[in-house]
RNA sequence: CGGGAGAUGGCAGAGCGGUUGAAUGCACUGGUCUUGAAAACCAGCGAGGGUCAUACCUCCGGGAGUUCGAAUCUCCCUCUCCCGGCCA
């Protein structure tokens, strides 16, 4: 969520950041209004519960002095009509209210550059160069045509569309790469963990997920846990309604964990192989940081993701996303795309975000600073996608043959 | 899924329907003492909103109710723990 008061207070340099985002200006005019308004009516209505208990203290020596309580209590009783009557006044407004700012997206950095769409976003740089082949490189599931690595046919039949089995060969260099992300993590000073696959609407609205992208996600009928679209969810909410202290930030976090996306707004994209699936697995790097080491502890993500892929000899670019391709709840984002040469393209393989103090404003995820309490920043990053990472290695590995090399970091993994 | 107990500040643990935002202990922070530390003693020590700062308001799992007044009484929900069944 964004600093409602910060918005109230500067509203002009809020609107204009925001454009970036393309926000209906309009709306956080409203915003502005309804906050300022439910400020009054809550000052009102605290005016009269001062006034209420006041009174009230006074009948218990009213009743020991033997005066006459009729007359307060008459006085109690109009007061507190006029309470109930102000008390619904401010659960509307902060209902309506919350229901406007939930929906409105982080602000962007200043370091953001403008733009609508991916073809705005600007390549920070190029890592290793793509490999030259003294033959037509293939695609991964033409590599694999008979399905000895990877069985869609199979997946549909378990599941349904989007759903894959991987088998031999593939199924090891899945558990391969899962443990050398983990290992190397490690090294890089991110703590392991192990976290539920399921998590409740709390957990969702504390990393952005919810309200507003409900249709993006599993739901577990009846029950209102969602299956988690990214491990940045469960790992980020560890630490929901907390107050940390300020000498154990920076926390950083790595986790394995299978994630589920509906992909309801991609139909007809990527249908072939197994680039976009309803579930995939992921190590995710989630950091929280106090504000002002938070660019430092971005980089440090950004460079352990893209260490990672030059660990595994995969060659891939960093770009800088621009203010309409950015994410919800991103305030600054920078995608990793890998080498497809197959695709004869660069995909998107991970992606690294600064939220800044959004995420932890609905989380509620704090530390102390001397004597307050201040919001930490949350920052989150693939550190790879596992199943793009095995479609890039089967790529990048391919021979004429059509057999599939094994990195080297990996072949410790896979003995 | 069936039976019992419970949910209070970082933890432990009191709390008659009326200055209780909450005793006490531990932990923590500052100070005195000490060469230093420990011990001892003194002081401070929940959160959110609000204010220049005070005042002031709200919060004792969540919601509804009784009452002039609820952490304290009633109802519902959720969660936790113990017993039984089922089962990785």
């Amino acid at each position: 969520m964004i600093d409602l008061k910060a918005l109230q207070n500067n509203f002009e340099a809020v609107s204009q950041k925001l454009k970036k985002k393309k926000i209906d200006a309009a709306l956080l005019e409203l915003l502005k209004e309804e906050s300022l308004q439910l400020k009054e009516k809550r000052n009102l209505l605290e005016q009269l519960q001062a006034d209420q208990n006041a009174k009230s203290k006074l009948f218990p020596i009213y009743k020991k002095e033997g005066k006459d309580i009729a007359e307060l209590k008459s006085q109690l009783d109009q007061n507190k009509e006029k309470i109930t009557a102000q008390q619904e006044v401010v659960r509307l407004l902060e209902e309506k209210l919350s229901e406007i700012a939930l929906g409105v997206p982080n602000i962007p950095d200043d370091s953001v550059p403008e733009g609508s769409d991916e073809e705005d976003n600007i390549e920070l740089k190029k890592v290793l160069d793509t490999p030259v082949f003294d033959f037509a490189p293939k695609e991964h599931w033409d590599l694999d045509s008979n399905q000895e690595w990877i069985d869609f046919e199979r997946g549909v039949k378990l599941t349904k569309s989007r759903f894959s089995v991987l088998k031999n060969d593939a199924a090891r260099l899945e558990r391969a790469l899962v443990n050398f992300m983990l290992d190397f993590n490690r090294s890089r000073g991110f703590d392991e963990v192990s976290v539920p696959f399921i998590a409740n609407q709390d957990s969702l609205k504390g990393t952005g997920q919810l309200p507003k992208f409900e249709d993006d996600l599993f739901k577990i009928e009846g029950e209102n846990l969602y299956l988690i679209p990214t491990a940045e969810v469960p790992v980020t909410n560890l630490f929901r309604d907390e107050i940390l202290t300020a000498d154990e930030l920076p926390i950083k976090l790595t986790s394995y964990t299978a994630c589920f996306r509906k992909e309801a707004g991609s139909a007809g994209r990527d249908t072939r192989g197994m680039i976009r699936q309803h579930q995939f697995g992921k190590v995710e790097l989630v950091a929280l940081a106090k504000p002002e080491e938070s660019d430092q502890v971005f980089d440090d993500m950004l460079s352990c993701a893209s260490d990672l892929l030059t660990a595994l000899g995969l060659p891939h670019r960093l770009v800088m996303l621009c203010g309409g391709d950015l994410g919800f709840g991103a305030a600054k984002t920078v995608d990793i795309e890998v080498w497809l040469p197959g695709q004869n393209r660069y995909r998107e393989i991970s992606s690294v975000s600064n939220t800044r103090d959004f995420q932890a404003r609905r989380a509620m995820i704090r530390y102390k600073d001397g004597k307050k309490n201040r919001l930490v920043h949350t920052l989150n990053g693939s550190s790879l996608a596992i199943g793009r990472t095995l479609i890039a290695v089967m790529e990048n590995y391919q021979k004429r043959d059509g057999t599939i090399a094994i990195p080297e970091v990996l072949k410790k993994y896979m003995q």
